[in-house]
DNA sequence: TTGCGAGACGCGAAT
DNA sequence: CGTCTCGCAA
């Protein structure tokens, strides 16, 4: 009797404290023990539930469900004014339900990027104060790197490991190739990596591949390539991003009293983006849930879109009979988008057989029709973007509330020349990472051939990077000895006068290994800044750029590294080179900014997982684009494309923005494409369409009804006549260096040079408040002063 | 060993 | 369109 009203009190107290969610999310965060599965549609609040689950362990523990207790009548009454709103007083509240609080350093929170981990972290110290830094939330490759940093000794390699990214991996299958005399036309690189690849993530071996392949001399000579990339990998004490996840579940599975105590160490675990983890993913966490089963993944099926890269869908619909006992907790009331956009997104993923059923709502507003904008071209479809920013910009003074989202990397480029001939500040994420820029990849390569000697890899990079007239062939002789006596390339360079085939590059060697010497002592006793400093200037590489084309970007370029380098010293408890090139490996485009500036966001839809924006641009969605060509005649991977066209449009909160063009420039041809089947997919009643061309061919033939010619003109001619026409000038102005002028969005400046391009003139302008900008003459709204 | 030019080829999303 | 490889001369 008493125990019913004072556990029905207590919980209507938690619910009171949590009441900012709905009925399914407040489930999720009280189901504290025992495996979780939150089906989480798009915007239905998973980050908050997850923040406020892990909240919930630390301050009530399994309070909410516990019925072990009872307690006095004055507890009750102190639950009751609670839930009424009559007091607040969080800390007796805490203090007074609590049952098994967890400790913050027993909580593994897994997120896909590190972009979420980092928003995780902040919004948990938003809530819970300084306890949230013990907090473990990172990605399954930051998580797993922490691991075996100290823990890969039992598995042969040494803690100092390099990380090799996809570009370091794809040379080094290349290198082995090319020892193993197999021809890149005769087998792509890249078709070996992902089955290499592939492979990793079913924890198959190179003998098991062999065994596997039988007479099938493709899989055989496969299975020997990857057999001489790891071997190469392990003399160079380097890990490719697979092998990272690969060897943390080898570890825990051959060496059983480490695998117990991380278990004890994360005793609750969460797993954010279910949908997209791969088989080795699935694996470590069922290894580290394995005894305590308290695992709770968070995700939605119909945002799986990681298939290419080995994500398993099955994990995610599998989950209730891989994790016996497992509650299911759905969520789709969508707090994001307007009910309009969620009927496109309902709408097109209904297209899909292989899903589990379910339909976003929101208790919002109707909100606009989806804008469709039919264009002409590439630069057609670019202007509109660029003009409907502009016009959203008048109106609330924000750049950043818009983001243009696009099917490849490589459609960012039309976008990117109209904003800036349009003076809209923009930022492109992902594509060519910062960290992929040759000269970055060659500073980073000095960096982890001084931290690691025996990465063969870095050293074949930058050994001859400028020039010090050690080349491929006496390079080719260093690597024999160096696999032969199983020293590393630095050793060779140290002794190489006795070896008889270095004899005529004793002098060569002596030199690069004298500085090399001095770098590496140097590494250890700088901080890293002034070391990196000292690096550029003994190797002679900031020196050698200089004589470069283009040599202001790159030597900007790594100066910003140097920037990157200074913020990971201020953030880094305690930064050491190691670390330092552990972030530039691990992290991506997306972490490096804030994202404070106002600015246009562009990025493929697959970074734009987990984001929102008021306004979304979906550019490109023609028939081979988006839905990409690859996937015309597989029904499961048009399926996943599908999702990916889901994904695009439950970013938007407020409006959305389809486009599509008749005529496109792509890879250096000119192809003309369908409209995108999705776009049929979305209901009409839902659709404001405005085509373009046709608007454009009306107003032609009404203006020059009476020319002849202009009737038999194609309309490619027609089009390029107008656009001719609107591209002029009205009146040309001339701008002058040092002349004052003011801009109507970045205000006031000083003209700093002209550059005649085209019809117009590039002008470079220095403006008081945000800079020096390049803005197009003809396009930029200036007056002058 | 280095530097240059011609020609072939690929060209999807990313930790 | 861009990048990379290959062959050749110095």
């Amino acid at each position: 009797m008493e125990t019913n009203s004072y556990n029905s009190a207590k919980q209507a107290a938690l619910k009171k404290y949590f009441s900012r969610m709905n009925e399914m999310q407040q489930e999720a965060v009280f189901t504290v023990n025992g495996p979780v599965l939150v089906l989480a549609g798009a915007g239905s609040g998973k980050t908050t539930v997850i923040v406020n689950r892990i909240a919930n362990l630390i301050n009530f523990g399994n309070a909410y469900f516990d019925t072990s207790r009872e307690g006095s009548s004055d507890d009750i009454a102190f639950f009751r004014d609670y839930a009424e709103g009559k007091t607040d007083d969080f800390d007796t509240l805490r203090d007074t339900v609590a049952v098994d609080p967890v400790r913050p350093w027993n909580i593994l929170a897994i997120t896909f990027t590190n972009k979420a981990a980092g928003e995780l972290k902040e919004r948990l110290s938003a809530m819970l104060g300084e306890e949230a830094l013990n907090i473990h939330a990172s990605t399954f490759h930051s998580a797993c790197v922490r691991i075996l940093r100290s823990e890969i000794e039992a598995l042969g390699y040494g803690k100092d490991f390099t990380i090799y990214d996809s570009d370091d991996s794809q040379r080094m299958i290349k290198n082995v190739m090319g020892e193993l005399d197999v021809s890149e036309k005769q087998l792509a690189p890249k078709a070996v990596l992902s089955e290499i690849s592939f492979a990793k993530d079913k924890m198959i071996t190179p003998a098991e591949m062999r065994a596997d392949a039988g007479q099938d001399y493709r899989k055989k000579m496969i299975s020997k390539l990857y057999a001489l990339y790891q071997e190469r990998m392990r003399a160079a004490n380097a890990l490719d991003f697979d092998d990272i996840l690969v060897f943390t579940v080898e570890l825990f599975e051959q060496f059983p009293e480490v695998l117990e105590k991380y278990r004890n160490r994360f005793r609750y675990i969460m797993v954010d983006e279910y949908q997209d983890t791969n088989h080795v993913q699935f694996k470590l966490v069922s290894l580290l849930s394995g005894g305590h089963r308290n695992l709770c993944v968070v995700g939605d099926d119909d945002q799986s879109i990681y298939k290419f890269r080995g994500a398993n869908i099955e994990n995610i619909l599998g989950f209730e009979e891989q994790f016996e006992g497992a509650k299911v907790i759905r969520l789709e009331q969508n707090y994001r988008s307007t009910q309009t956009i969620l009927n496109a997104a309902n709408s097109v993923i209904s297209h899909n057989n292989s899903r589990k059923p379910k339909t976003l709502w929101t208790s919002g507003e109707q909100g606009d029709k989806v804008y469709w904008y039919k264009a002409v071209d590439e630069t057609d479809e670019a202007k509109f973007v660029a003009d409907t920013i502009l016009a959203s910009y008048k109106e609330t003074g924000k750049y950043s509330a818009n983001a243009v989202l696009y099917r490849m990397n490589a459609q960012s480029n039309s976008i990117e020349r109209m904003l800036v001939k349009c003076g809209i500040p923009y930022r492109v994420y992902g594509g060519m990472r910062f960290y992929d820029r040759k000269e970055i990849k060659d500073v980073t390569s000095y960096l982890s051939f001084i931290n690691n000697h025996n990465d063969m890899l870095r050293f074949r990079r930058i050994i001859n990077e400028p020039k010090r007239g050690i080349g491929d062939s006496t390079l080719a002789v260093i690597e024999d000895i160096s696999r032969d006596l199983k020293i590393s390339p630095f050793e060779v360079m140290k002794n190489c006068e006795e070896y008889a085939p270095l004899s005529k590059k004793v002098t060569a060697l002596k030199n690069a290994y004298q500085m090399f010497e001095m770098l590496t002592e140097k590494s250890e006793e700088l901080p890293l800044d002034e070391f990196l400093d000292l690096l550029l200037d003994k190797t002679g590489y900031l020196d050698s750029l200089k004589t470069l084309e283009n040599a202001d970007t790159k030597i900007e370029n790594v100066q910003e590294l140097r920037t990157s380098m200074v913020q990971y010293m201020e953030q880094a408890e305690e930064p050491t080179l190691g670390g330092f090139l552990e972030e530039v490996a691990l992290y991506t485009e997306a972490d490096r900014d804030d994202g404070s500036d106002d600015k246009v966001t562009l990025m493929t839809i697959h970074s734009a997982k987990g984001l929102e924006y008021d306004n979304i641009f979906v550019i490109g969605m023609d028939d081979g684009i988006f839905p990409s060509s690859r996937c015309f005649d597989s029904e499961d991977d048009m399926e996943e494309e599908r999702r990916l066209a889901y994904v695009a449009i439950t970013r938007a909160k407020k409006r959305l923005y389809l486009t599509n063009a008749r005529q496109r420039m792509l890879f250096g041809q000119t192809q003309h494409n369908v409209t995108s089947r999705f776009m049929k997919e979305i209901g009409s009643e839902l659709v404001e369409k405005h085509d373009n061309a046709a608007a454009l061919k009306q107003q032609l033939e009404a203006a020059d009804k009476s020319v002849t010619e202009v009737r038999s003109a194609t309309l490619q001619q027609q089009l390029a006549r107008t656009k001719k026409a609107a591209a002029a000038p009205k009146e040309a102005i001339t701008y002058t260096p040092g002349e004052k002028v003011s801009h109507s969005i970045f205000g006031e400046g000083v003209i700093v040079s002209v550059k005649p391009m085209a019809n117009d003139s590039m002008l470079e302008i220095a403006f008081d408040k945000v800079g020096t900008k390049k803005i197009m003459a003809n396009y930029a709204k200036l007056k002058k002063l």
